[in-house]
DNA sequence: AATGAATGAGTATTCATTCAT
DNA sequence: CATGAATGAATACTCATTCAT
């Protein structure tokens, strides 16, 4: 496995002029990732792109991987703003409810610069996710794991973890993969009823399988 | 997007010995890509390896793509392999066994070279899945899609071919997750219960969302 | 041969805060020098770790080289201080008493700050030895020819050029070895004597060789 | 400091065209790097001068590096065989005789190529001189004390490492010195009698220093 | 067919130096 | 005077691909 390299900016811009550089290059990369793919951004042409020297491109970014890097977190704040607004709000309400918002939301945060989030998610030669994108994944993990605990009454699952995790995994890639290959307004919609009406009735409804086995699953089996 | 190269091999083969140097090859190629990634995957090393010239694999694959192609064809034959053996079982049975089966046959299916099967998934620089592997896809679809048609009255859901697609979409990204990172033959028999209990409830059980909405729907439009 | 370039600095600083601003630079860059050698020192770098900036650099020295001649002609003040004491002092003496004072004082030259003095005599591109340190391994060279000459009835060399000359060579090329690999004081000490020895012994000891040939040596040969 | 990278050839070239392809890299290199110094010597020029391309230089030499340190090995080998040749000679001698050939070899030795020498000696960023060139002196250094120890009682040093080391460092000085300095016939001719006297003399005629304490002088304390 | 030497455009990255603020 | 952001020519090195033998 590659090690991972330094992916910080090489340092933090102060001044206004500054600044503005780091965007434009930022802006640059962006663009030309998703027009060319990894491999077609050279640090080069993203200077370039960007009106200003490869010199100042390695002023703030010691190398092309921390520039993606910059794109990863920017991206990956997005997305996390979106759903945080969400998160709280579906905790509160009941099952059906919850599953509901849950993926409207997932839809929505899809909806954030959706070519830039398919090359970040094809495209990057994966040196492992960025540390800071797993936390997130975990931390929504943790939250509806703790939902349904506090919800166990009214569930009808083996494993709260487990159930987080499937889930997760099952609306994640429904959505993205909706998204990218048949992304319609409609689509989108119908997929979403069908998603919460299946998740609702998987938590909520059927007969659990016959042996649940909870004593051998660790707190962290799932992730 | 990059336009897709010429992946065909450059010419079939015909005498033994070159049959072996194309297997040993492909070996060598399979066995770099695994151990050292795509990026540290190259074409001379690839012949090192394999104990042949660069000419001679230049001989049988037109370029680096055509030879990532034909690991991406072979495994994917294996996949298919696995797969339609249990299909035609799986569409004889009622709706519980059907998607009991189908899971247990993506668990099987995930199994066959999981190294290599990552690599290819995670870490090919995209130009679009090779065209068999859609074409497969495709057809699984198709084929569940049918059987959901003809169990049309068994089932409860509006759309088969959304079904179709969220089945197909769970059960793949779930059981695909689920061998990348928590591997353990457990984790995945706890899986499989689970996702039986909730794709079939989904098919089978709960109320049908209010306005199904199927005029609007084309054939083509979940696949 | 590359050409020399302009070395001096640029202005030279009135200002008491100017001064301070350069010495702050020397002092950095020689510390930098020392531990990264010179390839590890930029301009940069050296401003950065002198707490000014890149620009205030080259307010006082017009280039790279500039800052390094700049270390030399201070490093080669502080030979020249060591020596200049000396070399009167032994002028004055006899021929064993000088060749054991100067011995003893090219010993304590070289215990001057070592560490730069070998990257300044090893790593530095030579673009030719700064022309102040020729002068002063000129002058150094034309007083002991002249004390040759002076005391040359006790001799018995047959040109005195090339006995200044060689006497030069042995006793910097022994004690700058000896500085760089084997210093310890034990060893300079018994270095010192045994150089002493064998040089009074040359001066004043052995048979001439045959054929002097004065007359063919014009008076700058060995210098 | 620095850490000494790879100097290996990647590969022996194994056939005829390979082996002329070194080769006239090997020349074309040692020209400009006499011609421009070390950083003038860039790899790309070197192959254009070369008339091959850079992928060709580095099927040969994984770095620039390796290349200069092919330079130093081959000038070294020189240097070794003009020196081996005299130095059984030299050992069967007396001691006037052997430190007259001795002498007489430097000069020879440094008659090879003494710009390269130059160059080689002065502008390379010293990783460390060479291993097999410090175990070449080394030998030569062995090999001297070894005589000097065979022919103690002609002699009248305080301990033979110690004569050894100043003979070699006060031979290799004067005489490189001359040759990149002075160099005439003359010159050398006159300072290799000088030279010879002088180490005569030290070696077999004055009255050693009187604490030789030979004691504290460990096997390898000159080298 | 097979070999492997040769190719060379392309890439990330550095660093001395300038100049607008 | 000082700052430090910006510059960009220059450099070492890679690797898919070709082609003479």
């Amino acid at each position: 496995m590659t090690a991972r390299r330094r992916v910080r900016p090489r340092k933090l811009p102060t001044q206004a002029r500054a600044k503005a550089t780091v965007e434009v290059i930022v802006e640059a990369a962006a663009r030309i990732l998703v027009r060319h793919g990894f491999e077609g951004m050279t640090t080069n042409r993203v200077a370039e792109k960007a009106g200003v020297s490869v010199g100042s491109l390695y002023q703030y970014f010691p190398n092309k991987e921390s520039l993606v890097a910059e794109l990863e977190r920017r991206h990956h704040a997005e997305l996390r703003a979106a759903f945080e607004e969400a998160l709280p709000q579906a905790m509160a309400l009941d099952v059906a409810g919850a599953v509901s918002l849950l993926i409207q939301s997932a839809v929505k945060v899809h909806t954030i610069n959706p070519e830039l989030h398919r090359v970040l998610s094809e495209e990057i030669p994966r040196i492992g996710p960025a540390p800071e994108f797993k936390a997130f994944e975990q931390e929504v993990y943790e939250n509806l794991k703790a939902y349904f605990e506090a919800r166990r009454s009214e569930l009808c699952v083996p494993d709260t973890g487990l159930a987080a995790f499937i889930v997760l995994r099952t609306v994640e890639a429904s959505v993205h993969d909706t998204m990218i290959h048949q992304t319609t307004p409609q689509n989108l919609g119908l997929l979403g009823q069908e998603l919460s009406r299946m998740i609702t009735l998987y938590l909520t409804g059927g007969p659990v399988s016959a042996k649940p086995a909870r004593a051998k699953l660790g707190k962290a089996a799932w992730h």
